[in-house]
Formats: structure tokens, sequence, C-alpha cells
RNA sequence: GGCGGGGUAGCCAAGUGGUAAGGCACGGCUCUGCAAAAGCCGAAUACGCGGGUUCGAUUCCCGCCCUCGCCUCCA
């Protein structure tokens, strides 16, 4: 059955369009994406960005292209140099810290990490020649203090990612009137000037010791790993004014060529229909949501089915519960299905399983078309239902269980939900064995009473045909 | 002020020019030593407001209201 093509909005047209990377074969496709600043461990805000991203990636390969992915980690600007000073740490070892949480948190959440994730202190030369280059085609200037300058004034085609109105913007209220040493005051820099509060971060440069500029560590290292110009790039929608609409500045006054074929910029979460912020006390980092007693899998499935990417995404605890209870009747019959096709030999049936044809087809239109995950879920749900009843009624042949769980595959390629891994304690799992005993010798006393016991160390136990099934609390 | 996203049953959320998926919550039933869990069935009779186009609009156009975001810290 052929598949549609892969569609996504494009954040620079505001348009849906189809993917159509610039390898003329039309496979290969570059994917760059910003990754975090790492001074702190990452919120859930954070989080439903990596994990659309996770999905976006999931998809392409699932559309046949051949993702090079590359996502680097910020790791020098005021936030880390701060926080390293305040902790008495060198930068490099305390980036370290959130280098590798931000890492743990992703294995949380079952995200695919990028094969290649730079910090950007590691690409700091390839910063200096960009940046260079820039100052040799008049795009970029040094300041009298020995700060260099990106000069939007070079640039006529500023502000077209954002359809921002240059001059709109010369006479914002926002601006810094103290920047005196820039020409103007759009412009935005590139390598800034050693200052004592800098203390021991500072790299030697053609304009003196200082450290590069946020935005250019981006052009820089998509450059160096991905080439002068990219299929895809993708971030937070916060992003896109200033951060990428600088990256494309720098970048075509750079190289001359298109910096990016496609932008795809995700939403923000909300908490509780507000913005997160410490002084609302909604800022949750995944830990958070873990101490809750919540599973990264089930967080993974509430940030992914809680809106389309595309837009605003509530989250809250009762939505938290919903997800979980979505789940879980996932699992439910995904283990009915899988106890189904062990029943039989494959061929048994296999080839009656339109329902499963029919929903793979669903969902690679809902998937084709942005990225629909709600529609696809929706297909999946119904599916649920209709092949339940059928098991019910003892109307599925091993065979198409089968075909059932081999779709169901094919769209957790994408979704990424994997297996509910249940470790069970050695003590509960004793009760439980004590429990069958009694059971087996009918003793029910016996057996409520172990089952209470169980329910004390917080697991939920339930008497199928089959034997006793422990779920967690 | 400029630009943009939303307003779909109690909550969350897809989608469509021909009266609208799905999830959660809710009710009934089945199963069960009792439970729990699970499954099935069901109800709600939902498309912000006012115009317009159309045989017909929730879906297109205009106006309005509400809400969220961006306009150089921010995923």
């Amino acid at each position: 059955m052929p598949r549609p093509p892969l569609q996504l909005f494009n954040s620079m047209t505001r348009a849906i369009e189809p993917i159509v990377p610039l390898d003329r074969a039309g496979k290969r496709l570059s994917l760059y994406v910003c990754g975090p600043t790492i001074y702190n461990y990452g919120h859930i805000g954070n989080f439903r960005t990596y994990v659309a991203v996770d999905i976006l990636r999931r998809a392409l390969r699932h559309f046949d292209f051949e993702v090079d992915h590359v996502m680097q980690f910020t790791d020098v600007d005021d936030k880390t140099i701060r926080g390293a000073h305040e902790k008495g740490l060198p930068l490099k070892e305390f980036t370290a810290i959130f280098r590798q949480a931000f890492l743990d948190d992703a294995k949380t959440l079952n995200l695919e990490v990028p094969p290649r994730t730079p910090n950007a202190t590691d690409h700091i030369p390839a910063m200096v020649a960009l940046i260079q280059k820039l100052i040799d085609k008049k795009s970029a200037y040094v300041s009298d203090d020995g700060s260099v300058y990106f000069r939007i004034a070079s640039f006529p085609k500023y502000g077209c990612l954002c359809h921002l109105d240059l001059s709109s913007l010369i006479s914002g209220a926002r601006v810094n009137q103290d920047e005196y040493e820039k020409e103007g005051v759009g412009d935005f820099v590139l390598w800034k000037k050693w200052v004592p509060a800098d203390g021991d971060v500072g790299w030697d440069s053609p304009w003196g010791k200082g450290r590069p500029g946020w935005h250019i560590e981006c052009s820089a290292l998509s450059m160096e790993h991905l080439g002068e110009q990219i299929d895809l790039h993708g971030g937070g929608t916060d992003l896109r004014f200033p951060h990428h609409e600088n990256e494309i500045a720098q970048s075509e006054a750079a190289t001359g060529l298109t910096f990016v074929r496609h932008w795809f910029h995700v939403e923000h979460l909300l908490v509780d229909g507000q913005k997160m912020s410490k002084s609302l006390g909604n800022m949750y980092t995944v830990r958070d949501v873990l101490a809750r007693g919540y599973t990264g899998r089930e967080l993974r499935y509430a940030l992914l089915s809680g809106a389309n990417y595309g837009k605003n995404l509530n989250f809250t605890w009762q939505g938290m519960e919903d997800a979980k209870t979505a789940l879980h009747r996932i699992d439910e019959w995904r283990k009915r299905v899988r106890d189904k096709a062990a029943e039989g030999p494959p061929s048994d049936g296999a080839a009656s399983s339109l329902p499963a044809q029919e929903f793979v087809a669903h969902c690679d239109a809902a998937l084709a078309d942005n990225l629909n995950i709600n529609g696809a879920l929706g297909h999946l749900f119904e599916l649920v239902r209709q092949t339940n009843g059928a098991l019910d009624k003892a109307q599925i042949l091993p065979g198409e269980a089968r075909a059932l769980a081999a779709a169901w595959t094919a769209l957790d390629s994408i979704l990424g939900l994997g297996d509910a891994t249940v470790v069970i304690p050695v003590e509960v799992q004793t009760l439980l064995d004590q429990r069958a005993e009694a059971r087996k010798a009918k003793n029910f006393a016996k057996s409520d009473e172990l089952r209470q016991a169980i329910e004390d160390l917080g697991w939920k136990v339930k008497d199928t045909p089959k034997g006793q099934e422990l779920l967690p609390g």
C-alpha cells in the first residue's frame, strides 16, 4: 500500500508542506535541533519539545528518510557561568552534571538521543572562523570594547522567519538603551568580550579573550556537522525570535545559501492553563513527575497525546492521571492480543487481518498529515474496542492477533511507548506465591488476608482465569 | 500598536462544505468465592457570538467577544 508523503507545518511559510530533502535521492535528511542550556534540570516544558522532536525523528524514519540528527548542548552562557560560580565548580564540571541529567531524563522518556550531541565549547574554533568570515564580508563588526556584533542592516531579509517589521523592531520598547557600543539597536552579539564576572571562562580570539554569543553556536555546529544547508531545523517556539532569526542572518550572510529548508517549532506547555514560572510553583521537572508516582512512559504518553505539537499543551495532574489510565487500556489490550497470538501458528487467520491493515493505513495518513498523533490514537482506540469485542466472542484467530500486534508495533515505532516494565519486589512476590497456594487450597480467608498484605505494600492483585495478576497500586 | 495560535459535550482532544473520532470521568451489564481489575454497551444529544456565501457551515468570508503567545532571558 503506498504511503502518503509526510507533510509538516513550516513556520517560515506558515503552511503545511511536504518534506523534500536536499538529497537528490530524497532519502538522506539533515535535522538540527537546538538543545538545552545545561545549567539546571530540564522541566517538562523542555521535554515536551524533545518528545515532539523524538516523534518527528521517528516519523521521518518511518517515512523512509535516513535522518542525520544533530543536537547541541549549550554549555556556555550567563546562566551556566553564574551556576558554576555559585557552586564553585569549573564550568565544564558544572555543565557535565546537567548534561548527564538531561541524558538520564531523556532515557526516562525513551527519547532517542541523536548520535551527535556536541557541546558548544568543544567547537569554539568553528565559531571563531564563522565570525571572521562575517567580519570579512562586512556583515559583522568589532565594537570599541572588543565584542563582535552582527550588522542587521547588512541583511535585508532580517525578520523573515518571524514576519517582523524591522522598523517596528528598532522602535520597540524593550531595546536596551545602554548598549551604545552597537551600530544598530537590533544588532546582536557574536563574540562577547571577557568581563571579570566571567572568571576563568574565556577563549582567545582575533578580537581578544571572550566567549561566543548564544546564536553563533548553532550556525557553526550545524554547518560543521551537517553542511551549509540543512533540511529541517527545529526547537521550541520561543527560539523563533531572536535565536532562529539570528541564525538565519549569520548563516546566510556567511554562505549566501538558504540555511534551512523547513522550520519545525513546538508550541509551549502550560501548567494548569498558565505559563510555568517559579513564582507560581508550577515548574515541574521530569524528576518531580516521577516523585509523584508516575512513570516516564506515562509522562511521555501525556506529552505526546495532550495536543498536537503545534498547539499549546496544558499539563495538569488530572491529565497525567487520564494518560495513565488510557495507556493502561492499551497495555491490557496488547496483553490480550499477545496471549491470543501465542495460542496458534502464525498462519492461522493471518490472511483475514483486514482491521489491522486498515488501521496501519489510517495511522499513516494521520501521521503524514503534520504528525497527527491524536488522530492515530483515535484509530488505535477504535481498533482496541473493536478487537476486544471480537476477542470476547473468540472471533479472533491467532494469526490475526499477530497481525494486530504487528500493527501496534508499527505505530509504536513512532509513539515510542514500548512496554510497561514492572519490577516486582521480592517480598511482594513471596506473598503472591503464598496466596496462589492458599487459593489452590480454597483457603479464601487466607487469600484475602494476603491480598490485603500485598495492597499494604502498594500493589493491587487481581484474579484472572490464568491466575493472579499484579498491578502497581 | 504589529504578527500569530486557540475557543468542539464535565475535563482533554481529532476532524470535516452534508448535522462530529478518540481518551478520561459518568451510568448499565458481563465476568468473579467475595473483590478488584478488565471487557462490552450506553447516555450526554458538544462545534464562542452575530451576520454573509451556499441547496446545506462547526468547517469558507466579514465583524465582534474571550483566551494564549511572540515583538531581542526562555524548550
